[in-house]
DNA sequence: CATAATTGGTTACAAATGAAACTAATTATT
DNA sequence: AATAATTAGTTTCATTTGTAACCAATTATG
């Protein structure tokens, strides 16, 4: 077993690697971090979400999604709203400057994705991206 | 833009998965974590290697390898000898414990990589595999 | 309807991580 | 050969993360 052929491995430094590149962008810029960024991705295409909710979309653990709420609210970027029929949950939704942010920051983000995919045919791109799709649904079925 | 959408975040998602479920093999059995993990799989193919190099191969950063390298000594994984030709630099090698170690976890993650990719055909595992390494030498290319 | 079980979310504590400053040895430069 | 620059590795400190315990509200059960 070399650790450069096992596949776990090599996508864990691949992942990495762009995860990196990507977070450089908001992090030098605006001074978000990953699970953010992540948050405010989703309130920017579905607004009006509960943590639950947000944990499950965006697969972060629950602790993790507080301590992203909290940090978020207090720097203007979302803002909490009671919900009406449950009233341990609350309701987030992006403030002008959060949707200002996410207009500058995703282009940014989808330029980088672009020129990452640039080096991949349509073809083998789409086979690869089935390829992620199948082996997601794979680790499900073998881990749980 | 959708999170689900996005190479980036699906790459991640998957990769994470895919540690945590080997993780486990070796972390709930023997208290060992990702990167000791990795260091030892390393040794057990190329022993006698300064941390530099544990660093270069592993693709982690010197100061963690610092921190795994004395864990590791201290659960007699693996031990330190002096470096002949630079008296700044060990090299380390696997402890019989160490061996015995990564051949009793060895097997369980080679079978969990198994049971993974068991989900695509030859064919596809193969473009799949070309296509991580495409997407790593780009993101290379982007980010330098 | 009272109580038990579950669920949404937070907090506390320990462990992992990253950046920068640091020490000591080596190599390069003059 | 003396000094400057680089390199191998460590330490320190702040930030992030994970686990478990926790509180309060909701739902299920007798």
């Amino acid at each position: 077993m070399e650790l450069h052929n096992f596949l776990p491995y090599q996508l864990s430094v691949l992942s990495n690697k762009i995860s990196k590149g990507i977070a450089k962008f908001y992090r030098d810029k605006h001074g978000i971090n990953v699970p953010e960024w992540r948050v405010l991705v989703i309130l920017s295409a579905t607004n009006h979400q509960t943590a639950k909710d947000l944990a499950s979309l965006s697969q972060m653990d629950k602790v993790k999604i507080s301590r992203t709420m909290k940090s978020l609210v207090t720097k203007g970027l979302i803002v909490e709203r009671t919900c009406k029929d449950d009233a341990r949950a609350r309701r987030y939704n992006l403030t002008i400057n959060g949707r200002q942010l996410i207009n500058e920051v995703k282009p940014q983000a989808l330029a980088f994705e672009n020129e990452l995919i640039k080096s991949l045919s349509p073809e083998e791109l789409e086979a690869f991206k089935q390829c992620v799709s199948t082996l997601n649904q794979q680790v499900d079925r073998i881990t749980n």
